[in-house]
This record gives C-alpha cells, structure tokens and sequence, in this order.
RNA sequence: GCCAAGGUGGCGGAGCGGUUACGCGGCUGCCUGCAGAGCAGCUAUACUCCGGUUCAAAUCCGGACCUUGGCUCCA
C-alpha cells in the first residue's frame, strides 16, 4: 500500500508502527456551529480510509477530538446567552447526527478537549521544564526558535514565517511563537487551575495531549484537510516532539483538498457555506459520498447542483444493475458448487485493490466498478453469464460498497421527502384509473393523464412491473 | 513576497513516458402501444503556452502565464 505523505511529498509504502495495528488520527471539529460539507468531505474521505484499512486487516483506533473549548465557543456563546459548555454540548450531538447521517461510522473515540485537561498540563509542564516553552502575563508560549525543525511539514523556513497577517500577542518573543495556555482575562467563566493560574489551553495542544494520551508520542497516521497543514499540525509536530524527543510524531500525513464552491473555497468566514444538515434535505446521503469519491481526496472539489446530480446519477447505473443482477438470481435456481470466481469479477476485484492500495484511489476505484457493471450488463443481455457469474458479481458488488461506504443494494431516499396520506392516496387512485384505460388501449386519455400528472412533477414510468408506483421529480423513491 | 495544490474532450474527473480511463451529456440500436426509465454500441480537433530531453511526452526537464489555498480563526 502506498500514502502519499505530505511531510515528504512522496507516495511511500505504508509500514504501520505496531505490525498490524493503526493508529489514525483526525482533527475533529470546534463545536460552535453546524458542521458544513466541506468538513463533510474530509471526513468522508477518512471513513473511506479507515473501511478500506479495516478490509486489509488491520486493526484500526480511529481517533477524533472534540473541540469544546475555544475562543468561537466561548464568543458565540456570550452572543446567544448560553454558557459556553451547554453550546458545545450541543453542537458536538448536532455534529455526531450529522456524522451518522452521512454514514461516517468508523470512528472509534470522539475524545473531548475538556476532558484531557490534565495531560494538557502536563505537556505543557514538560516544555516548560525542557525550556521550550516560557510564561508571559498572557499565557504560556511555545518558544518556536528552540525547535529547529519549525517549519518542515509546511515547507518553510524560518524567514518565511515572519511574516504575519494577524497582529501577535505583544508580550510573545517572537511571533511565531503560538499560544499553549491562556490566562483568564477578566470574566472569563470556563476556566481550569494550572500551575499559571486559572486559564484555558491553546487550540493546539489538546490534539497532542490526546494523541499522547491514547496513542504515545508516536502514531501512524494524522490526517485532516490542507488549512490545518499551517499552523495547527506544525505545532503539533513541535509540541510533541520538542516534548517526548521522539520524532517523527506522526510516519504519514494526509491532507485532504477543499470542497470548494464556484472555485472559492467553502468557509464560515466567507459566508458561501451549507451545512450538512441543509445538504441533506436536498441530496441523499449516499449521492453526497458518491459526488466526493468521484474525485481523489487530494484534489479540490467544486460543489454544485449540476455536480452533484451527475453523482445521483452515476451511483443509479451502480444501483441497477445490482438490481437487475439480483433479479436474474432469482429467476434461476442456486448454484451449487462455486468453482473459480467469474473472471471479470476478478479483474475488477483486483483493479478496484490495487487503486484503493495506491493511495486510495476512489475514482479509478469506481472505474473498475463501472467496468464490472458494464461487463455484467452485457453478458446477461447476451445470455452468456453463469449463475456462479451472477453470483460473484453480486456478492463483489457488495463488498465494494462495504469498502466505500454505499449502498449498492438499497433505494436511495431523501431524508426531506414529505409524505402526505390523502395525496398519495389519490394519486394512486389516478394511476389506477388510468391502468385501466391502458389495459383498454385508451392510449390518449392514458397519455394525458400521465402528462399532466409530469406537469405536477409526479413521475409516472411504466414497466412490467411497478405499475401504481411513481416518483417525484429529481427523488429516487420507487 | 514565501510555501502549497491545480490548469485534461460539452461537463465532472482519472492517468503522469508508448495501449479505450471511467461517469454525465449527445447520437444510434434493443426494449416499449407511445413516452420515459433501463441496457448495449458509438461519439469527442482533450491534455494552458513556449522551449528542451527521447525512437516516443498530458506524462520527464527548463521557462512563462493563469486559478485556488496557506502565511498564526479555518475540515
């Protein structure tokens, strides 16, 4: 397997610490607000990841913080007359819906920075100790001209980070020096003791104290979206190692590219965000998943309607024919004896692997999945595919969904769509009716009805089956 | 200014030294009372520009141009 390593820029073979256990890391959320769907897309990708991990056997601690204590909680708190502990604890179960909506599952411990208080004291003490870290009567700061390596994960030199666009603190020596404690300003009511008086810890150390605490100073893997590279990971890389000695505190880095929206990136200070919430109103979950898995994790993704219904649709042509598979199962007895796997499905097996081991690949991915689909379609037209065919086709189908996250097998349904008995009833009534006309080769008033239903944006589609089942325009519900 | 990621067919988006990416759309056929949906096949002067290396360059090297992001709030 190979993971590009932002560290060193390179694609590089992963060889995880412990044999065969992981240890992955991903920076969670300040809790303050709705979570958008561009933190949607980093943590869908990671999801990914950790599937895709899991299916390779190892034994993956899939690690996120909480951030619940910071200056946006503590303003936005003061905004809306909440303490600042309640907002936090409400957008964290806000954020953990919202996660679970999206199917993001593999996250095996949301760690809150409030409750790692005492290991973040402690990091700090040692830095003091080891003299990496001095006190001003604002706060604790990490002395960034004591940690040579300052800079390696960005790619800059020191000269470089002198330049600043926010004002420092005045009393730190330099301003690249960042915050590892602060002290109480007056008022303040989420505060901690600490050797430095009551205070609250800097947005950087809590990660680091919660990797320390669950991982040791050392782990496999820390990922998280390309705006943290600078200046959140590169103090983490000097508070740890500049902590333990040990370096480096993390073998990969993993950055994720932005979701970006008319090519202008999606943030909260821009005003151009919608929340995960919001999306899913419109958009299936799955759709959403499919539309990011489209393109590499790496590379910026432009959001939009347009995109997003080529996504739907794309991850329909999966959808039916695991459908259409599923009904040539039916008519056909069992298979007994599996032999060898039906070569096509081999080869889009191994496709599928190999991209997924090049550094997760999800769009070459789902081409072998596409080209799978395609094969299988054909031979069933041509009649030339075996049960056993069918079967391991189904079967693989399957298994590519667990590894992606979607589901191949299920409808999809939007979460939004409103149901109305007496509507629905009558509409059904109507479709009847109208059954009856066709069944008597009253093909006008059968065709009117039906166009003038369209015009309502109800969507009658005749088949074989299905008959007095409709949709509404742009749903997927059957 | 420094650092980073990019610029590929009508659109989305892989590939990163030689073979059809793939998907969406479009076209044709199959199916269907018709339409749609579905399936198959076909389709595209595609690789920002200028030099260079090579038998061969989207792919490697040099130089421009453009876009986006980071430079102490950011997924």
């Amino acid at each position: 397997m190979k993971i590009q390593n932002t560290m060193t820029g390179n694609k590089e073979n992963f060889q995880p610490i412990h044999n065969n256990r992981i240890n992955l890391f991903v920076c969670g959320p300040t809790v303050y607000d709705d979570s958008h769907i561009g933190h949607a897309r980093t943590y869908i990708a990671f999801d990914v990841v950790a599937r895709y991990l899991k299916y390779k056997g190892f034994s993956v601690f899939y690690l996120q913080n909480i951030t619940d204590v910071d200056d946006k909680i503590i303003q936005r708190a003061a905004e809306t007359g909440v303490s600042p502990r309640s907002l936090a604890r409400k957008f964290e179960q806000r954020y953990l819906e919202d996660m679970r909506a999206l199917g993001i599952t593999n996250v095996n411990y949301y760690a809150r920075a409030t409750e790692n208080i005492p290991e973040i004291i402690s990091q700090i003490e040692r830095l003091s100790e080891l003299g990496f870290a001095y006190e001003t009567e604002t706060g604790v700061y990490f002395d960034e001209s004591r940690f040579g390596d300052f800079g390696k994960l960005s790619h800059q030199g020191a000269e470089a980070l002198e330049k600043h666009r926010i004002e420092p603190d005045s009393t730190k020596r330099n301003p690249g020096d960042f915050s590892l404690w602060k002290k109480r300003q007056d008022g303040e009511e989420v505060t901690w003791d600490s050797p430095w008086g009551k205070g609250r810890p800097g947005w950087h150390i809590e990660d680091t104290a919660i990797t320390e605490n669950y991982f040791g100073a050392q782990y496999d893997i820390h990922g998280g979206a390309m705006d943290l590279i600078f200046p959140h990971h590169e103090a983490e890389i000097a508070q740890m190692e500049a902590a333990s000695g040990k370096k480096p505190l993390v073998r990969y880095w993993m950055h994720t590219g932005f979701l970006n929206v008319m090519n202008e990136k999606m943030a909260k200070s821009l005003g151009n965000f919608t929340t995960i919430r919001d999306m899913l109103r419109e958009y299936e979950a799955d759709a959403f998943r499919f539309f990011v898995l489209l393109a590499h994790y790496r590379s910026p993704i432009d959001f939009s309607e347009k995109a997003l219904e080529q996504a739907r649709k794309s991850l329909e042509r999966i959808r039916q024919a695991a459908k259409i598979i599923e009904e040539q199962l039916e008519k056909a007895p069992e298979s007994s004896a599996p032999e060898q796997m039906d070569p096509a499905v081999a080869l889009a097996k191994a496709k599928f692997l190999e991209s997924m081991d090049n550094d997760f690949n999800t769009p070459y991915a789902l081409k072998a999945v596409f080209d799978l689909v395609r094969e299988v379609n054909r031979r069933i037209n041509e009649k030339t595919i075996s049960q056993t065919g069918l079967q391991d086709a189904s079967e693989q189908l399957r298994e590519f969904g667990e590894i992606l996250g979607l589901s191949f097998y299920e409808v999809g349904k939007r979460p939004a769509e409103k149901t109305d008995a007496i509507a629905d009833n009558l509409i059904e009534l109507l479709i009847e009716t109208r059954q009856k006309l066709r069944e008597k080769k009253e093909w006008q008033l059968a065709d009117e009805i039906r166009a003038k239903l369209s015009e309502l944006d109800i969507v009658i589609e005749d088949a074989y089956e299905g008959v007095g089942k409709y949709t509404t325009k742009g749903s997927t519900i059957g």
